[in-house]
DNA sequence: AAAATGACGATTGTCGACAATTGACACTCT
DNA sequence: AGAGTGTCAATTGTCGACAATCGTCATTTT
C-alpha cells in the first residue's frame, strides 16, 4: 500500500475547460461574449491549442456555441430554451426520485436530511451564489441516490446549463428561509418511500421554479 | 430570396467526429481499441489538431474515453452501464411520451404510422443495421413530438451509445416481424392520446430490450 | 528463474507559424 | 447622401516540430 498520494495529473484541457466553466456559470462571463483563443490563451499562460479543445468540450456541453470561421461564444438562453431545460429536469428528477425510494440507503437519506439543514443554514447569511449551490447539492444528492451514474452526467449537465441561466438574471432566491422550506414536503415523501408523493412534491417543487425563471426569461426578452 | 443554396461549412472536426462516430457505431473500431491519432490524421489526411479536437468531442459524448498521457480509446461498455443507460432511457422517453401525448399533431402521429409501416418493410430483407436504424428512429419521433429540443439532444446521445453497445454484440432483434409488431401498442396508446397506457407500453417495451441487453453483457463479461 | 533496472521506440502535450477568412472601416461612384 | 466596393487588421483553421512521457523489451542483478 503507497503512502503517497497520486501526484494531480490534470492536464491543461480539464483545468482551462473548468475555469471558463467557473467564469460563465458565475457571470462572469456574459452570454453572448465572444471567446478570442488569443486572449484566453495568453490569460491562461498557455498556446491556443488547448484552450480550443476545452472549448470544443464547453460546446458539446452546452455552454458556449461555436460558429465556424467565427468562433466561440458564451451560450445565450432564450425562455423556451430554459422552459425545455427545465421540462426535462422534471422528467428526470421524477424518474430519479422513483429509483431513489426504492434504492436509497439510511445513509443516503441522512446525507440529504444534512443538506435540507444546511439550506436552512443559508438563510441570512450565505451569498446568493452559496444557495444556489447548496439548493442544487440537494437535489443532485436525490440523483444520486437514484443509484445510475449515467442519469447523473445528465443531471449535472443540465444543472450546469440551469445555473448558467440562473446567475444570468440573479434574483431568484427573494426568501431563502423559504427556499428551504420548499424541500420539506420532498423530504417528507423520502422519508416515507413514498413514490406517488414524491412524485408530486418534486413536480411542484421544480415546477415553480420553471415558472419562475421563464417569467424572468421573458421579461428579458422583452426588454432587449 | 437567393437561388443558391449554401456552400457547405461543415468544419474538419465536425466531419472527422463524424466518421468516428460511424465507425463506432457500425463496430468497425471495437471497443477498447486505442485511437492513435497520428494514424486517425493520416487517413483523414489531416494533421492531429482536428482529429484531437473531434475525439475531445466524442470524449464529452461518452464515446471515447480520454486517459492523459495515453491517448483516446473506444469506450467500453459494462452490463452495469448498459443497465444504466437504458434505465435513464426508459424516465426519458416515458416523459417524452407524456408530453407527446398532449402536443403531438396530426403531423406527428401520421409520422409515426408511416414510420411503423417501415419498421414491418425491414423484415425479411434489410440488414440488421436498417432495422436498428429504423427502430431508433420510430423512437426518436417520439421524443420529437415531445417538442423539447433539449430532451432530443440527451436522447440522442443515448441513442447513440445504445447503438455502439448493441452493434458490439449484434444479436438482438432475432425476429424482425415480431419487432415490429412489439411497437403496435405504444402506437396505439399514441392514437388514442392515452397517457397511462403509452406509459405502460413504453416501460415494458424498454424494459424487455434492456433484459435482453443487459443479459448479453452479462453473458459477454462472465466469458472474458 | 524471477525481479528490478535501463534504454528505446512510439505516442501524446504543447507550441509557434502561416494561410484563409471574417468584419469593419474608408473610399469611390452615382 | 447612399449603395456598393476595396482594403486591412483581427481572428480562426490547420499544420509541422519538438519536448515530455509511456509501454515494451532486452539486460542485468540477486
Amino acid at each position: 500500500m503507497s503512502v503517497f498520494s497520486e501526484v494531480s495529473t490534470t492536464d491543461l484541457v480539464t483545468q482551462i475547460a473548468r475555469q471558463i466553466t467557473e467564469a460563465i456559470v458565475t457571470g462572469h462571463l456574459k452570454p453572448g461574449e465572444r471567446l478570442t483563443e488569443l486572449q484566453l490563451s495568453r490569460e491562461f499562460g498557455t498556446s491556443r491549442a488547448p484552450v480550443r479543445e476545452a472549448a470544443r468540450l464547453l460546446e458539446s456541453q452546452g455552454l458556449v456555441t461555436f460558429s465556424p470561421r467565427r468562433g466561440f461564444f458564451v451560450r445565450t438562453f432564450s425562455a423556451s430554451e430554459m422552459r425545455d431545460i427545465y421540462e426535462l429536469r422534471i422528467g428526470l428528477e421524477l424518474h430519479a426520485g422513483c429509483l431513489a425510494v426504492e434504492r436509497a440507503t439510511e445513509a443516503d437519506l441522512a446525507a440529504l436530511e444534512k443538506q435540507l439543514g444546511r439550506l436552512y443554514g443559508t438563510a441570512g447569511q450565505a451569498s446568493i451564489e452559496t444557495q444556489i449551490f447548496e439548493d442544487f447539492a440537494f437535489h443532485r444528492m436525490i440523483c444520486k441516490a437514484s443509484g445510475n451514474a449515467r442519469l447523473i452526467r445528465v443531471y449535472d449537465e443540465l444543472a450546469t446549463e440551469m445555473r448558467a441561466g440562473i446567475t444570468l438574471i440573479g434574483k431568484i432566491y427573494d426568501d431563502p428561509q423559504r427556499m428551504a422550506e420548499t424541500h420539506e414536503p420532498i423530504m417528507e415523501a423520502l422519508r416515507k418511500r413514498d413514490e406517488e408523493q414524491l412524485r408530486g412534491a418534486l413536480r411542484y417543487h421544480i415546477a415553480v421554479a420553471q415558472d419562475a425563471v421563464v417569467a424572468l426569461f421573458e421579461e428579458l426578452e422583452k426588454g432587449a
